[in-house]
DNA sequence: GGCTGCAAAAGTGTATACACTTTGTGCGGC
DNA sequence: GCCGCACAAAGTGTATACACTTTTGCAGCC
């Protein structure tokens, strides 16, 4: 039970429907899901070990708003992991998996091109879990789950530029390198699309300081 | 209060007082924090999501008693991770940093010289958390820990015949070859370092199955 | 004597109660 | 009219209560 709650709230955080910095009360969610605060305070606990709500002493639960250095920080260790992993990918995937992958890409499209927006942000996600759990190893694919949706709440709150169809044309590179069982340039493009998604997010704050923001045009 | 219970418990695991699969009864051990059952609940959550203990609904917590296929995950994970973390360590620590690894390394050598098994494993393991929150990366470092505990209950469930004394030399290997900035030798020597904690573990089950197990002699 | 089944004991899962903290509001003083 | 204080409302932190499940132990039966 404390998990349907928890997975509840994570896929409204993903798909938009609770912004971050929204408070939320234990009282209020217990009654949405007809169960006690114990329940709901056990899936806070869960949520704030993934960085996806915040917990402060006495002030409650809200919805993280991951800093600009927070989000540094994310997609260097995504760097660091997957750049190794899609290395072991080029060497180990069976032709069978990266058949498989094909299909997950024309999911993807298909996602972009009835935009699908929640569709879509998924499937594009998922690529990056999907591999990880195709090596086998439910350790990394675990942890690539738990980077992937620190960055999906990342790319939420500063409003990502990076289009859908750029991202999918460079995970069909990375499976075209796959396929070729070409280690370099499949590393090489990993690294490329992680920094590209990262570029693309705004990450310079709006404002520097609330002064600024304030001051009158 | 609930990370006081958590990191009490860790602690015991991690220092072998807990051993693999021992019981925890909820109530035992809120009598002992002389705090109620809720605490102690939360506290269980926690250390599951570490793999620490292990939860099965209705039957409670163990100590968890990670399987042979898990423990080479974690060491495959550890692999690439940390080998993408001392190269950029090898560009990116400072002078003063990698002065401070030295003293790390004149403690290791300390808690080895007067035989403290404790405190020398901590001081090992915290080898490589240290480097990871040098980069200044709190994301990465708390991957690394996480790996590093269960690493820790790995080796203690295998019977690590690893000698600390190698794993110290590794170390001043390691350290080495930052001090020179030479990243190629920093990456090979951590690859070699893991692998051979984790070659050293007796991670051929004892008995492949229970039945031959049990067969008289 | 050993197996089966039932009942008591132990233990977990969830709800509720209550104390304490933070937050919001209005009243009185200036 | 505005600041500050106090009190009320809302909300969190922990303990306790109770229902339900698993385990244990024992008695009866074969």
């Amino acid at each position: 039970m404390t998990k349907r709650i928890a997975d509840s709230i994570t896929i409204a955080i993903i798909e938009r429907r609770l912004m971050p910095g929204t408070k939320l009360a234990e009282q209020k969610i217990a009654d949405i899901f007809k169960v006690s605060r114990t329940l709901v305070r056990q899936a806070f606990h869960q949520l704030s070990r993934d960085k996806l709500v915040s917990l402060e002493p006495a002030r409650g639960a809200r919805v993280a708003e991951p800093s600009v250095e927070e989000a540094r920080q994310v997609f260097e260790v995504r760097q660091m992991l997957e750049v190794a992993m899609i290395r072991r990918a080029a060497t180990e995937l069976s032709a069978a998996q990266i058949a498989d992958l094909r299909t997950h890409l024309r999911d993807e499209e298909a996602a972009i091109r009835r935009t699908d927006v929640s569709g879509r942000t998924r499937l594009l996600a998922d690529f990056h879990v999907v591999i990880a759990s195709m090596l086998g190893n439910v350790v990394l694919a675990g942890m690539i789950g738990e980077l992937v949706s620190r960055s999906s709440l990342i790319a939420l709150m500063y409003q990502s530029a990076h289009s859908a169809e750029h991202s999918f044309e460079e995970h069909v590179a990375i499976v075209d390198a796959l396929e070729r069982r070409d280690t370099r340039a499949a590393a090489r493009l990993m690294e490329n699309h992680l920094h590209h998604v990262e570029q693309n997010l705004r990450l310079q704050p709006r404002f520097p300081d609330l002064a600024s923001a304030l001051r009158p045009q």
